[in-house]
DNA sequence: TACATTTGCAAACGTATGTTTCAAACGTCT
DNA sequence: AGACGTTTGAAACATACGTTTGCAAATGTA
């Protein structure tokens, strides 16, 4: 095969069109253009739109949910036990190296993640939860414990909020970034963005009403 | 008039459907029929439904940034230095209190907020910050040396995390509560969360790198 | 080579959308 | 009452969309 594959053409432009314009925005047109293919091309290979979207986000999603059982399994093994700042780490290396530290990808699928909540593509919600369920939950049940002075709702507040302050801030990295470097001398790397928000994340989720 | 007028029934109907399905979601249509008026009556009235969204969030705006002007000329006329936490209680104020305690509205306008964010509604981000870009800025001067400990750095990035862990966790507070109240006997009021919110925020904001 | 299956392509289909049109109804003046 | 500007109403318009179709080209298989 000379060039990409037809399948992942499609993906790579819906992906990136889908995280910067949303979902009802985007047109299978602009899609199919963009990936210089025919415009039957998605109704062939993927069914329809709805199904294409799932597509994107599992094409994300299965390497991170894998590389996050990874890391998990390897933590649990040890006899150490896992702090709050140890699995925030745990999270965030999960996230970052799920995709060969390309930091561009990740932001924009950050934004997909934001898309997915804020707009209501119900079957997006179900089908992911249904998949990734598992994985999600194993996380949290290691959260409880490690941070033991919080009750239930404490904790489960915090980390809805700390969910906040990751999808907004990481969805919108390309555009908080540009109004920073106009009058500030230092480079904004990614890698510290992230070191700060974990940081912000830490101290707050330790907070009890 | 016996009823409502129909620009107020049309912005009651707009803002409900938007922040449930977000704006390229609802149609004019749907729009009109739930307002019980007729189709062309949006574009008589707005004329455009670009024109619709940015009238729906002019709406809810306007008095809450007469509001907040207002409660930051009285904290500036005291001799009293502001803290961060007196920002934030100001804020959370007079988002509250800009429409009569009315916190179902606040919650579907956070989801508003929300949504314009993610999604690339140039316009109407361009429209906003023209238009309330004063009263925002205004916050921030007064964010600045209530943080001395701070770098601007440091300011920039922990305020936009502390606004993504409330416009996230503010715009899915209904499905959020309904999570919560299924395993636990106490009920989970908007005050407390609020309260909640403030408690993190606070404890993130003051972290520098 | 000869056949079967998969993939690519241009065009069309049916539908839903935002917008416009224009006549009828309404309200407000003199 | 009559005239005039404002508001409503039903219908049509033009367009963009997701999807389907029919057939050609390519690919794999014997």
């Amino acid at each position: 095969m000379a060039q990409k594959d037809t399948v992942d053409r499609i993906l790579d432009a819906a992906e990136a069109l889908f995280s910067e314009r949303g979902f009802a925005e985007t047109s299978l047109r602009t899609i199919t253009s963009t990936a210089g293919v025919n415009l039957a091309a998605v109704n062939y290979h993927f069914g329809s739109k709805k199904a294409l979207i799932q597509a994107v986000f599992v094409r994300f999603l299965e390497p991170l949910a894998d590389s996050l059982t990874l890391r998990l399994d390897e933590a649990e093994a040890s006899t150490k036990k896992l702090s709050l700042d140890d699995l925030l780490v745990l999270l965030s290396k999960a996230i970052l190296s799920a995709h060969g530290d390309d930091v561009t990808r990740t932001a924009s699928f950050m934004r997909l993640l934001g898309l997915a909540y804020t707009q209501s593509q119900g079957h997006l919600r179900d089908y992911l939860s249904e998949r990734y369920g598992r994985v999600s939950t194993r996380y949290i049940d290691l959260l409880r414990p490690a941070c033991p002075e919080l009750s239930d709702t404490d904790l489960f507040w915090n980390t809805h909020f700390a969910l906040g302050a990751a999808v907004f801030s990481l969805s919108n990295y390309g555009a908080l970034e540009a109004m920073l470097s106009d009058d500030s001398g230092e480079v904004s790397k990614v890698e510290n963005v992230i070191r700060r928000l974990l940081a912000f994340i830490s101290a707050g989720v330790k907070i009890s009403l």
